[in-house]
Order: C-alpha cells, then sequence, then structure tokens
DNA sequence: TTCCCTTTGAAGATA
DNA sequence: TATCTTCAAAGGGAA
C-alpha cells in the first residue's frame, strides 16, 4: 500500500486511507488493474484529443491577465487542483507546458519539508504552490492584483524550486502537475485572502467585500451595529481560526512535521508580525510559505484577535445555513463578540463538510465524464464516476485519499470545534425507507418514480472494466478495500458485488427493502448477504450474468431517451467506440430493455 | 422552489 | 463493536 506520508504521524487519519487489498481475488484484481490501466491509456488518449482540440483556445483565455482575482472562487481553485490531478492521473508526469505556473505534486518528500538552513525544500514549497498558488506562484506573478499588497518574500523563490523539483528517492517521486496559470488571484483589498483557494468545499457565499460576520472582528456588523474587536490595521480578517487553536494549531504540514520528529509549531508571545497575518493565521503555515521564515518566528494572534479571515469556501452564508453550534461555541471563545448568542446562531456560517476522497475525485472527473458521455444527470454521471472510481488503482486512489485527508485535516484546523454533527439537519431529512420494518407506505412513495439503470449508457461511457469480471464491471477491488481502515470492511458478499452501480447486490437490495434508489445513505457501510428477492423489488432484468451469482440490475431511473440513444445508437469517440467494442457481447442481447417501471 | 437521484467516504448516532 | 444515518458535490428531472 502506498504511504504517502511515510507512516505515522498523522493522527487525523493517517494510514486510514489506505488497507491491503483483499488477498482473495488477487489475481483478477491484478488484471483489473492492467485493464483499468490500459482503459485509463485510453482515457488519456482520448481526453488528450479533446483537451489538445480546446487547449489553444483555452491556453489563449487562461493566459490573460486575471484582473478580477476578488471574484476568484475557491471552488475554481479547487477546479484546477483537481485538473492537475487529472493530468496527473492521466500522464501520470508533469506536462507543464500548459500550465507552468502551477506546478502540483504529491508531495513524497515533504516529510521533511525544511532544508537544512531551514528553508522549505524545494517540493514541500511546491505542495505550497499547489495549495496557496498566489503565495508563490510566477505564473499567477504576472497576474496578481497590482494592488496587492504580496511582499516580495513572499512570492518566492518559485522558480528556483521549480527547478529543484525532481524524483525524490520515492519511487513515485516529486510530481509536478501543471495547473492552469488561471490561478485564483487574490485582491488583497477586498478581504480576500490569498489562501482562500486552500480549500474549496464552498465559495457560492464568500463575498471578498462582505466576509462572514463572525471573520470581520473589527467591523460594526451591518446588521445589528454591534461593533467588533477592531484589529490592527496590519492585521487582515480572514482565516475564523479559533485562538485557541492558532496558539497551539498544528502545522497544516504537521503530519509531516511530526513525521520528521518535529513537534507542532508552539507559536512564541511576541515575534515575527507577519506582513500577512492571515497567513500567519496558521503560523506554521506562513512559515512554510515564505521560506525567510523558520516556524518559531511566526507570531501568534493578537490577543483575543482571531487573526484568521479567510473566509473558507466551507463556510455557506449564514442567511441560508445556520453554524453548527460547536463551532459557534468555539467560535465565541476567542470572539469575544457581544452579540447574544441567538443572534449569533442564526448567522453562523454552514461550514460543510470536508470533501472526501470519492467527492474529490469525482468534481475532478465529472467534466470529463460529462464530455465523454451525453449523459447530463449527474445521478448517472456519479454512477459512472463510482465505477471508475472503484476501477482506479490502488496509487490512483492513494492520491484521492490524500488529499481527502489534508482537506480534513486543514478542515479540522480551521474549525477545531466543527463537528459533522453541527451539518446534521440542514438539509431536509431523507426518507428513511430501508428500515427493516419499513412500512408499505414508505416503499410506496419511493416506487412511486419511475425506475431504470443508467446502465446502457453508462456502460457506453465507462470503463470497459466490466469485460474481465464476472459481476460486469466490477472491479476486483471493492472501495471498501480501498477505502480507509476506519470504514467498516465490506463482507464477503460486497466483495464479490462490490458495484451497485450496474448490479447492486440482491443483498443490498433487501436489505434496503427493494428500494429502487439509494436508500439512505447506508450504500458503503450497511452489509447484506440475504440474496432473497423480495417481491416488491424493482423490475429486475438480469443481465451480463457470468458466474455463480446472478446479478440483478436496479432499474431506477429513466433514462432520457436523447441520452440514451445518443449513447447507445452514436458513439463517435474513439473512447465510446472502445467501450461498445468491449461491452458488445455483454449487451448484445438486451441492451436497451431496462425501461420499466416497478409494480404498485 | 425544493427535493430526488446517484455515487463513496467520513463521521456521528444508535443498538 | 457493529450497524445505521447523514452529509459532502453535482445538476437534470420531477413535484
Amino acid at each position: 500500500m502506498p504511504q504517502l506520508n511515510g507512516g505515522g504521524g498523522d493522527d487525523l487519519g493517517a494510514n486510514d486511507e489506505m488497507i491491503s487489498f483483499k488477498d482473495e481475488g488477487e489475481q483478477e484484481e491484478k488484471i483489473s488493474e492492467n485493464v483499468s490501466a490500459e482503459r485509463d491509456l485510453d482515457d488519456v488518449k482520448s481526453s488528450l484529443v479533446n483537451e489538445s482540440e480546446s487547449s489553444s483556445d483555452s491556453e489563449q483565455a487562461e493566459r490573460r491577465p486575471q484582473t478580477r482575482p476578488d471574484t476568484e472562487s475557491y471552488e475554481k481553485a479547487r477546479d484546477y487542483f483537481s485538473e492537475a490531478l487529472r493530468r496527473q492521473q492521466d500522464g501520470g508526469f508533469f506536462k507543464s507546458p500548459h500550465y507552468p505556473g502551477y506546478p502540483f505534486l504529491m508531495i513524497p518528500d515533504l516529510t521533511n519539508p525544511y532544508l537544512s538552513n531551514g528553508s522549505l525544500s524545494p517540493s514541500a514549497r511546491t505542495y505550497l504552490q499547489m495549495k496557496w498558488p498566489l503565495l508563490d506562484v510566477p505564473g499567477s506573478a504576472g497576474l496578481k492584483d497590482s494592488r496587492s499588497p504580496t511582499p516580495g518574500h513572499l512570492v518566492s523563490r518559485y522558480f528556483l524550486s521549480k527547478q529543484q523539483t525532481r524524483s525524490g528517492p520515492n519511487s513515485r517521486g516529486v510530481k509536478a502537475y501543471g495547473l492552469s496559470n488561471k490561478v485564483p488571484v487574490v485582491q488583497h483589498a477586498h478581504h480576500v485572502h490569498p489562501l482562500t483557494p486552500l480549500i474549496t468545499y464552498s465559495n457560492e457565499h464568500f463575498s471578498p467585500g462582505t466576509p462572514p460576520s463572525h471573520l470581520s472582528p473589527e467591523i460594526l456588523d451591518p446588521k445589528t451595529g454591534i461593533p467588533r474587536t477592531p484589529h490592527p490595521s496590519e492585521l487582515s480578517p480572514y482565516y475564523p481560526l479559533s485562538p485557541g487553536a492558532v496558539g497551539s494549531i498544528a502545522h497544516p504540514l504537521g503530519w509531516l512535521m511530526q513525521q520528521q520528529g518535529q513537534p507542532m509549531y508552539s507559536i512564541p508571545p511576541g515575534g515575527f508580525r507577519h506582513p500577512y497575518p492571515a497567513l500567519a493565521m496558521n503560523a506554521s503555515m506562513s512559515s512554510l510559505v515564505s521560506s525567510r521564515f523558520s516556524p518559531h518566528m511566526v507570531t501568534p494572534p493578537p490577543h483575543g484577535l482571531h487573526q484568521t479571515g479567510i473566509p473558507h469556501p466551507a463556510i455557506v452564508s449564514p442567511a441560508i445555513k445556520q453554524e453548527p453550534k460547536q463551532y459557534k461555541n468555539a467560535f465565541n471563545l476567542h470572539c469575544k463578540s457581544p452579540v447574544p448568542p441567538k443572534k449569533e446562531e442564526d448567522k453562523r456560517p454552514h461550514i460543510k463538510k470536508p470533501l472526501n476522497a470519492f467527492m474529490l475525485y469525482m468534481k475532478e472527473m465529472r467534466a470529463k465524464v460529462v464530455a465523454e458521455c451525453t449523459l447530463k444527470e449527474s445521478a448517472a454521471i456519479n454512477q459512472i464516476l463510482g465505477r471508475r472510481w472503484h476501477s482506479l488503482s490502488r496509487e490512483e486512489q492513494a492520491k484521492y485519499y490524500e488529499l481527502a485527508r489534508k482537506e480534513r485535516q486543514l478542515h479540522s484546523q480551521l474549525y477545531p470545534g466543527w463537528s459533522a454533527r453541527d451539518n446534521y439537519g440542514k438539509r431536509k431529512k431523507r426518507k428513511r425507507d430501508n428500515k427493516p420494518d419499513s412500512k408499505p407506505e414508505d416503499f410506496s412513495i419511493r416506487s412511486k418514480k419511475q425506475c431504470v439503470q443508467y446502465l446502457p449508457s453508462e456502460k457506453m461511457c465507462d470503463s470497459p472494466a466490466s469485460s474481465h469480471g464476472s459481476m460486469l464491471d466490477s472491479p476486483a477491488t471493492p472501495s471498501a478495500a480501498l477505502a480507509s481502515p476506519a470504514a467498516p470492511a465490506a463482507t464477503h458478499s460486497e466483495q464479490a458485488q462490490p458495484l451497485s452501480l450496474t448490479t447492486k447486490p440482491e443483498g443490498r437490495m433487501h436489505h434496503h427493502f427493494s428500494l429502487a434508489g439509494k436508500a439512505s445513505g447506508s450504500t458503503s457501510s450497511s452489509s447484506s448477504s440475504s440474496s432473497s428477492s423480495s417481491s416488491s423489488q424493482p423490475i429486475s432484468i438480469p443481465i451480463g450474468t457470468s458466474g455463480s451469482q446472478p446479478t440483478t440490475p436496479i432499474l431506477t431511473r429513466p433514462i432520457p431517451f436523447a441520452s440514451l440513444h445518443h449513447s447507445m445508437l452514436s458513439p463517435p469517440s474513439p473512447f465510446h467506440q472502445a467501450a461498445l467494442h468491449s461491452h458488445h457481447a455483454l449487451f448484445q442481447s438486451q441492451p436497451l430493455s431496462l425501461v420499466t417501471k416497478p409494480t404498485e
């Protein structure tokens, strides 16, 4: 298993994402990987064709100076990040020409981010470059807003580091990935911190000029008029780090530092005052950013001030969603806001959950899948993505697990008091219809919709992974085996039928009481070995079954005929052709007969 | 306008 | 401890 972090030292899920594949089916797994690799190659080819076609235009656009840095969304930053990942995935190695200014790497040697002289190692800087491109991106330097007071020392030796970036002892080496130089540029004057793109939980509610109320402690609340703690002019109200967390906050790369035996940064009082307090919000982060400053030089936030003001994308407008209590409490601890808890609660932003590995993958690959397929429904796209996720190699998935882990870590640092529970109830509760004692009316509600599987069109778009397995496209490697050890181990039945995309295990169906769609959650965690098919199950058409275990496609939703037709009857791209070829035998018998309606 | 669908994973809740 | 539930993204579709 790839141990990207060098093992140990990570209390936030270290080693949790990578677990060994199941022993059984190891051969198949390898075959699957080979097939997957070949498919990836095909993907690369097709994607390269597409990219080459569109790159000329996009490149020109990308090369234009960014003049709206303040509006650059963090989401985009993540997209760029994802793009880099995708390129890594496709090409495996850095393809710099297109995105010379945005290297990305998997920082295998970040375990030692500092050089002997205290400066960041090239790879560490490159990683920071990836994470906080505005800090040190020559490509973006030219894009920086002229008003940006970014100190020169922050505009660091990117070129040097880039030159130095190379493969390390790790077999995977240091990979730099080109990213579009559409780097989100910060307009500091508008209180958008360069670190804004650090995490892209959501950007829609981050208005540079109107940071969340709790993030601008020095200003009168426009609504309440309640004055807030002013901060020094040189301080930028950005990251909502809690004060308690500031002093003792772990380095964003603390998992790396710790591995190296270095302690978490403890910020001594009165020290270096960073011209960009927002950067110093995470003191060590700042120090990492600037190789000039060793970690211990970073100053703590001014008393009582949550020096952090970076509007985090994970924060959603309080008007829409309410902030969790824990976060509110944690914030109040240091915010000293006189705002009554009640009002404060109303204004609490909604802090979204950090994205997990699959979500990151999904965000990255969605556009690609959409481009390859004619499907537009996200449900169908997600099915494809789910399968592709399973088809990814361990290393490929490891990248996303690692990213997800970092996101969680950063998220936990940004919102120490936040809990996933805080977001409970923010959404409308889903129908709980998968309980064993579900009442008939539950199912009736559920089965009101026409059910059909996205399988046909998906088959046209998705990988030909099914060509080797008995479970259609199910790779020999279940996600459970790839997932973090924290995740419940998949049962044997699940391993045998890991994918619920085209052929959901009947056990699961039984478990979900014959629900056509995914019963609320539990898709990945529930494990049922029952293979009995309920009479109330949606009509199932066994297809592509080979092997002892019959597979039953779940017909969940009607396929848009346009998409179906387009996908099935006109596969124009090589990818489609390849997919068609690989699945021809599989679907030649019943390719288009999935539209049905469950009996009431 | 709101919810559903669909995926996997993380985390909290519950038995 | 094991299982279940909720939420994260996305966007078309349905109500």
